[in-house]
DNA sequence: TCCACTCACACTTTTGAATAGG
DNA sequence: ACCTATTCAAAAGTGTGAGTGG
C-alpha cells in the first residue's frame, strides 16, 4: 500500500502544563510523528478531476473517506485524534460548462466543528497498530445540525485537517502538544448534488454502496422494470464466475469516465501523464493557473512535487503562537490545494499548513493580535471572559466516563457515535429550545461570522470550560 | 428559465441479534 | 456453560431523477 506521508517535528506549546502533563510531555517531544494517508492513489484520482463531497441535511459520509496511518507516537502515551474542515479559499463556486468557476464571495462560515475520533483518547500503540479510519465522519449543510456533523456550505471548497493531541483525556488537551497534518489531495468541493459526471462515475466505481449503479444499464432497468429478477440473475451469474465487480482488479478502469476507460495499462499511463491530466481534468488546476496569473504566483504544475515526494509538514502554527498568514485570505484558489502548487513544494506547503488551536487564550501573547488578523485567533481576540464556555462536544463513547463527567454539552445521547467539538455560534445559529440550559448558557460565541477570511480565526477548541 | 436543493426510491453494505453447532 | 460460526432482518449508506422554490 502506498501512502502519502506527512511528517512534522514535535514542538511544545506548553503554557503552563499541569505536572502530570509535563511529566509525560517532556519525554515525548523527542520523536517525530508521521502520518500517512491511505489510498492516496484513489484520492489523487478524485483530486485530479476535482473531488466533490455530497452534503445533506441528515449528514453524508465522505468518499473516499479519511483514513490515515500513524507512526512515531509514544506507545504508552495517550493521544486524541481530531479532524476539522477548513475552507480552501473565500469563494463560492459554480459548475459551468464542465468546469468550476468562481461564483462570488463565500458565504459566512457555518459553525466550526471538529470531529473527534471515537477511539480518542487512546495510547499511541493503539493508533499505530492499524490504520485510523474516519469513516463515520459526516458532512452536513444543516447549520442547525444537532448530530454533531461537520457543517459546510455547498459549492465551497474545503480540505480536512488532522490533529494529533497528546493528552491523557480531553481535558488535558489544553496543555498538550498539537500537531496538524493536511494532504493536498483531500481537498474537495461540498455539493448537494454531483456536478461533475466524472466524479459521479468514480464514486460509483469505487464506493461499494453505489454498486447498484455500476452497470450502465442497471439504473434504467431498475427504474423501468421494477422486477429485479433479471438483474438478480445477472448479478448472481457474475458472482458465480467469481468475478464480482468489486473484486475485479480492473474495477477502477471499468469506469465509464472517459479519461479512465481502458485497462490497467491505462491506469499506469495516467500516472505517467499526471501533469497533462491535471491540466485536463482538474478544474482547480485551471483555476489555479488563472489565479496564479492574477497573483503572479508560481504555476500549479509544481503540485506534482508534493504528490511525488514525502510531504514534510512543518510545525503547525500553533507552535508559533499567533503566527499569521494569509490562510483564507488569499483571493485565489491557488492558496489551497494549489497553494501547494505555488512556490516551491515545501515552502508552499508550509504556507498552506493551517493554524491550529492555540490552547491558551492568554492575552499576554498578543502582540500578535494587533498585527494581521490571525487565522486562528479572532480579529477581536477575546479575553478569557469572552469564552463563557463555547465548547460544544458530544462524546458517544459512554465508556469514557472521564470524558462525560466533565462540563460538556452532549445533546446527542449515548448512541451518538461521534465525538464533536464545535464552537458554534448560537447567536447566529440559535439552538433549538430543547437544548439544555447548559448549552445555551455556554454557547455564547463571540466570534463574528462575517466571511471566510475569518474562518480560521476560530480556535480549534474553546478552552474556557476546561 | 435556471440552478441549487430536497426527497423518495431502489439497491447495496453493514450491523447486530438470534440461532446452531462444537 | 461457554465459545464460535452462521443466518437473517433491520439499519444505514449510495446515486438517481423528479419535483420545488428562489
Amino acid at each position: 500500500m502506498q501512502h502519502l506521508i506527512c511528517r512534522i517535528d514535535l514542538k511544545a506549546n506548553f503554557s503552563g502544563p499541569p505536572p502530570s502533563a509535563m511529566a509525560s510531555g517532556d519525554a515525548y517531544l523527542q520523536g517525530n510523528i508521521r502520518m500517512t494517508l491511505e489510498d492516496p492513489d484513489l484520492w489523487r484520482t478524485f483530486h485530479e478531476i476535482g473531488t466533490e463531497m455530497i452534503i445533506t441535511k441528515p449528514g453524508r459520509r465522505m468518499f473516499p473517506h479519511c483514513k490515515v496511518n500513524l507512526s512515531g507516537l509514544i506507545p504508552c502515551a495517550k493521544y486524541i485524534l481530531l479532524v476539522d474542515m477548513v475552507p480552501e479559499d473565500s469563494f463560492r463556486y459554480k459548475w459551468n460548462k464542465e468546469k468550476w468557476e468562481v461564483a462570488g464571495k463565500a458565504e459566512p462560515q457555518p459553525p466550526c466543528r471538529t470531529y473527534l475520533h471515537p477511539d480518542s483518547p487512546a495510547p499511541g500503540s493503539h493508533w499505530m497498530k492499524q490504520s485510523i479510519s474516519f469513516l463515520k465522519l459526516k458532512l452536513t449543510n444543516n447549520t442547525l445540525d444537532q448530530h454533531g456533523h461537520i457543517i459546510l456550505h455547498s459549492m465551497h471548497r474545503y480540505h480536512p485537517r488532522f490533529h494529533i493531541v497528546q493528552a491523557d483525556d480531553l481535558f488535558s488537551v489544553r496543555w498538550s502538544v498539537f500537531q496538524t497534518f493536511t494532504f493536498p489531495e483531500t481537498s474537495f468541493t461540498a455539493v448537494t448534488a454531483y456536478q461533475n459526471t466524472k466524479i459521479t462515475k468514480l464514486k460509483i466505481d469505487h464506493n461499494p454502496f453505489a454498486k447498484g449503479f455500476r452497470d450502465e444499464g442497471t439504473t434504467k432497468k431498475r427504474r423501468a422494470n421494477k422486477n429485479p429478477g433479471e438483474l438478480d440473475k445477472k448479478v448472481k451469474l457474475s458472482e458465480m464466475n467469481g468475478k464480482s465487480e468489486e473484486d475485479s482488479p480492473s474495477d477502477f478502469c471499468r469506469s465509464s469516465f472517459e479519461g479512465y476507460e481502458g485497462d490497467e495499462a491505462e491506469l499506469q499511463k495516467r500516472k505517467e501523464a499526471d501533469e497533462i491530466k491535471e491540466k485536463r481534468y482538474s478544474p482547480w488546476s485551471a483555476e489555479r493557473r488563472e489565479h496564479s496569473a492574477r497573483n503572479g504566483s508560481p504555476p500549479a504544475a509544481e503540485t506534482r512535487d508534493i504528490y511525488n515526494t514525502e510531504q514534510l509538514v512543518p510545525a503547525p502554527a500553533s507552535y508559533q503562537p499567533y503566527r499569521f498568514h494569509d490562510y483564507g485570505k488569499s483571493p485565489s484558489p491557488s492558496s489551497s490545494v494549489g497553494s501547494s502548487a505555488s512556490g516551491s513544494g515545501r515552502s508552499s506547503f508550509e504556507s498552506r499548513v493551517p493554524d491550529v488551536a492555540v490552547p491558551d487564550h492568554d492575552s499576554s501573547k498578543p502582540g500578535t493580535q494587533e498585527g494581521a488578523p490571525s487565522p486562528c485567533a479572532p480579529q477581536h481576540f477575546p479575553s478569557t471572559q469572552d469564552y463563557p464556555g463555547v465548547l460544544n462536544m458530544t462524546v458517544a463513547q459512554a465508556s469514557k466516563p472521564g470524558v462525560l463527567g466533565h462540563h460538556i454539552y452532549g445533546p446527542y445521547g449515548a448512541e451518538q457515535p461521534l465525538g464533536q467539538w464545535s464552537g458554534s455560534g448560537p447567536a447566529q445559529y440559535p439552538p433549538p429550545h430543547h437544548l439544555t440550559a447548559d448549552y445555551t448558557a455556554q454557547a455564547v460565541h463571540p466570534y463574528p461570522h462575517g466571511n471566510v477570511t475569518e474562518w480560521s480565526q476560530y480556535p480549534l477548541f474553546s478552552y474556557s470550560c476546561w
